[in-house]
DNA sequence: AATTAATACTACCTTGAAGTAGTAATTAAG
DNA sequence: CTTAATTACTACTTCAAGGTAGTATTAATT
């Protein structure tokens, strides 16, 4: 149980957008470089981010990405949507279709707490709130 | 962010074993029509929950399968930990090697109160725990 | 002893995520 | 205008999880 590469990639990138936003623009060989992050799967994610708005990018010489969206308005559970690797409300945690209060798994009561406190985290946990010193990157 | 495949599979196998308890025994090809898994991938997870120590098979005809060990000592974690599926303490969520108090990712702090939740019902739920009346199967 | 119904084993195929390669398009700098 | 540095696009390859096929082994029934 774990978030895919791509999400971790890409929560990973925007937080240290954030981090360095003085610099106001940063381009797809640095971010390779310092977050370790294959170059050419760095660049596919970058223009996923693009497309749905949270950043965007600068062509050309000289060119890079900056924020589009303000970063206390983009949450890791935002990010996770855009690869489709959020908790869904009604996904059955045995993968047994949808359950709801009617129509339950054995095991979902015992997640429901657990599924409600992860959603809440992932929606209050916005960039803005994850840049800090001294994290690793 | 999901349990995968084999892990919800084998939950469900060992929960709907454990309220059939009565019958003792129970082969391959029940289950896989009861739970709907495909019968020959079934019987893969079988050999390992049987490798595992939880149940045990009875070969040839009239054969199938029962519990090894107490229903009340099989947790969810430990069926998760059988197929490496389990939230391991140190892992990072963003993938950055190992977290921990002083060697943190950015979500390092968010994400530790729900994974300890979630470790916790794992831990907690054993199987004895999960069967109960009318859930799905 | 033969048949039948069951699990175990080995090897393969499929699918989707992850990652790579090459080229086109864009734009600042010289 | 040319060059260099950048992102975008299209297509391919790799890898691990999920799933399938065929055969061997086991043991009760007849």
């Amino acid at each position: 149980m774990k978030l895919s590469n791509t999400s971790q990639y890409a929560i990973r990138i925007l937080t240290y957008m954030a981090d360095k936003q003085d610099t106001q623009r940063i381009n797809a060989k640095d971010l390779s470089q310092t977050l370790d992050i294959p170059y050419k799967f760095l660049t596919k994610i970058m223009t996923d981010l693009v497309k749905v708005g949270f950043i965007v990018s600068i062509r050309g010489r000289e060119g890079g990405y900056r924020f589009e969206k303000e970063i206390s308005d983009i949450s890791i559970e935002d990010i996770l949507k855009t690869f489709n690797d959020e908790i869904k409300d009604e996904a059955c945690i045995l993968g047994i279709g949808y359950c709801n209060n009617t129509c339950k798994c054995a095991l979902h009561d015992q997640w429901l707490d657990s599924k409600i406190a992860l959603q809440k985290m992932f929606k209050e946990s916005s960039i803005d709130t994850l840049v800090g010193e001294g994290n690793k990157v």
